[in-house]
DNA sequence: GTCCATGTGAGACACAGTATCAACTAGAGA
DNA sequence: TCTCTAGTTGATACTGTGTCTCACATGGAC
């Protein structure tokens, strides 16, 4: 399996190149949120990875969550009801449209959203640093699979 | 003082209006979030609860919180580093320019996001049902004071 | 004023995430 | 290959945030 393919290398060759030990739990938690479909809660994985591995600590397992975000190679995002989820990602900077139904995730670029926090910084003086969008409703497959 | 007056009515007014009881509790909780600046987080309302309204409950606070949030007359946000914020609000639906630096927050219209939720929609066969949008920079009075 | 659905406070609880620390190990260098 | 050490780990305890329960209180309709 590999995480963040799309960045020309596996997360655990990223992890070396970044200075940070290739280790048995960290390859675990990354083969955990392989397996992932989509989304994921870290409920989920900490179910996940008891059932996989157990013996991986509960601490190791954020621990390893934190550091792949730093890499850029997960990301959490915000679930409508206040809680996180996270998702493996593909590119640098993006956001998620995210099936409420199957919960399967899609990127979405930037497109448009910078012209849209352009007029932002214009009319108010504000100096944009950071967004976050994310985007909740059906999927096309979802939607197929009602009709 | 008076949260999320543009929508013409006060926040108490608004209560009985739902069906809902303009109580004690509720009028002090309504009290406090109008007296705080900006965007606030549940930690900073329940310490300003504490001084102000000794005996308040903890859980009529977050209980109150919800019942104004399903009002629409305040709303919870996502910060960047995963915990949440408040903000009382004016508008129907909007979103948020946050200032890391002060914590005001300014209210962002959808102006130009609409076009980009549509890309999206059109792309991918995806329904947009809801989303979030949340930019985090510094506001121009931080800026004037830091140059 | 009476009455009861609605709302309240105290405290127990559930859950997510963090801090600590002794033990372990990846991997660089001899 | 062997050694050594900084980086990493798992157990455990802990904090913080938000929820649940339930006996008691109260808003507001009548
Ligand atoms: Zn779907
Ligand atoms: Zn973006
Ligand atoms: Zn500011
Ligand atoms: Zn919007």
């Amino acid at each position: 399996m590999t995480v963040g393919h799309a960045r020309g290398g596996s997360l655990l060759t990223a992890l070396s190149d970044a200075g940070a030990r290739v280790t048995e739990p960290r390859r675990a938690v990354a083969a955990l949120i392989g397996a992932q479909d989509g989304h994921f809660t870290t409920a989920q994985l900490l179910t996940a990875a008891r059932l996989e591995y157990p013996g991986l600590g509960r601490a190791t397992i954020f621990r390893a969550l934190d550091l792949f975000t730093s890499l850029g190679f997960v990301e959490r995002m915000d679930l409508p009801g206040g809680g996180h989820a996270w998702v493996a990602c593909e590119t640098a900077h993006h956001h998620h449209a995210i099936c409420t139904r199957c919960g399967r995730s899609t990127e979405v670029d930037d497109h448009g959203l910078a012209d849209v926090l352009a007029s932002v910084a214009g009319r108010s003086g504000f100096r944009v640093t950071t967004h976050r969008l994310e985007v909740f409703g059906t999927c096309a497959s979802c939607l197929a699979a009602t009709a």
